[in-house]
DNA sequence: CGATCCGTTGAATTACGTCAATAGACGTGG
DNA sequence: CCACGTCTATTGACGTAATTCAACGGATCG
């Protein structure tokens, strides 16, 4: 179920701004359109497998995935989740130590690896906006430390919707401080429950139970409402003022 | 109790090879040489706090740093463990998001944070090896994320024992599969279960259990002796050949 | 209309946390 | 030198939050 996708141009493209080529000028922006492709790829698909090699790197346009790691005895541990704008791949090494994968039909902007490999050590607005990336991933990803780390059930559930408010409120240019609030979850609830860290039972009795105290309403099982933003906030252990710098 | 060390020239800095200076030649090494000072500091220092501005950016020569958020309520997690030629600081923000705390005397090799900045900008070969640092610590925190989200408590304290003993034998050069090896546990109880997102209590009864199976010795509190490294491998649920590939 | 998938709910179990007591290491001072 | 306080680590007894096992209900689909 692989479709090509119509061809959009850098100049309207919806993550111009937030992707690894946020940085680039006009000059730059040209070389990439002409090394890019765009693939479509469906929901379930590996977009990469720990230890196998990338033929090419990733920028997500559209959609949802997850990075994850799997024991052998099956238990799995999702680790980062990729939005719109996000960058799957690692320049100087040609395999991912996780697993990528689409939760929803995904739309990816791609590079061949050895050519953004160039691309990178070319031009230097790559490279400082890579960084940048990579430095608030790796934020991003010890803040979760201490949300599996330290967290009750009840806490992580609410830390991860106000996460996800978060970016998704960010992409839309919108606010989430203050009032209301609407997620869409691309994640089911195993899903979800591999990101925190615990059973699809524990994550399902929580979302009931945030349910039943009114910091969320449920009108179908992928759209959460939140009243009143702050006071879920609050559920999360927030220490400080509003979240992640991220 | 702060007092300046010996200078040391880059030439015959231990970590040289391992640090964000590790890819630069002799003419960009003149340029760091200016601009570089050394600090020393006792155990217990704090390196950083959340959300203070940083002065200066560091290299850490000699001792170890943990990277932690506290809780209102006072839990804590450690979301990282900073060894010689890690680094301390984030190019393009001035303030970190955690704090960083001495464990024990700690030697670093410092930059006045703007001067860093200019330097990442001007010399590529920093940025270059930042952002490759930057990519492996990513791997790493990752990586426990694993351990915190699925692990149970006896894998985390097997899990923690073997990823120290592989980067102390890493900065000595030695090998750590198959037979022995020797940590130097450079944490308290209490901080080891700040890592381990456990109490010192549960962390406490685990080595217990370890030392009893013949999977540990602890002649002292603060050394532990590994008989058979993949054995203790084999507890942290390590799924493949041999741990991370960081 | 049965089969399957996903989510919810209940009851029983357990791994880990909490509370508490104790012991060893270390330093201080009489 | 020993008495004392402090700090860290260990161990035991008990409590509890989350997991496990199990049943069920509502979609969706052939």
């Amino acid at each position: 179920m692989v479709k090509l996708s119509p061809i959009v141009a850098c100049g309207t493209c919806p993550i111009r701004h937030n992707a690894v080529c946020a940085k680039c000028d006009a000059e730059e922006l040209v070389i990439l359109e002409q090394a890019k492709s765009y693939k479509t790829l469906p929901a379930g698909s590996r977009l990469a497998e720990a230890g196998e090699t990338l033929s090419y790197f990733s920028t997500i346009i559209e959609g949802c995935a997850t990075i994850s790691r799997t024991l052998e005895d099956g238990r799995r541990q999702t680790v980062g989740l990729l939005l719109p704008s996000d960058f799957i791949g690692r320049p100087g090494r040609a395999t991912s130590p996780f697993d990528v994968e689409a939760l929803t039909e995904v739309k990816l902007c791609r590079f061949e690896r050895t050519t953004f490999e160039q691309l990178v050590t070319d031009t230097p607005h790559i490279a400082t906006r890579l960084l940048t990336m990579t430095l608030d991933e790796l934020d991003a990803a010890r803040d979760w430390a201490v949300v599996l780390g330290r967290m009750t059930a009840r806490e992580k559930v609410a830390a991860f919707l106000v996460s996800l408010a978060r970016r998704q409120a960010g992409a839309r240019g919108t606010a989430t401080a203050g009032g209301r609030a609407v997620v869409h979850l691309p994640l089911s609830r195993e899903a979800m429950s591999d990101h925190l860290g615990l059973t699809i039972e524990t994550t399902s009795r929580q979302m009931t139970a945030l349910r039943k105290d009114g910091l969320i309403e449920t009108p179908t099982k992928r759209e959460i409402h939140i009243p009143d933003f702050d006071a879920l906030a609050f559920e999360a252990a927030e220490d400080d003022d509003g979240g992640p710098i991220v």
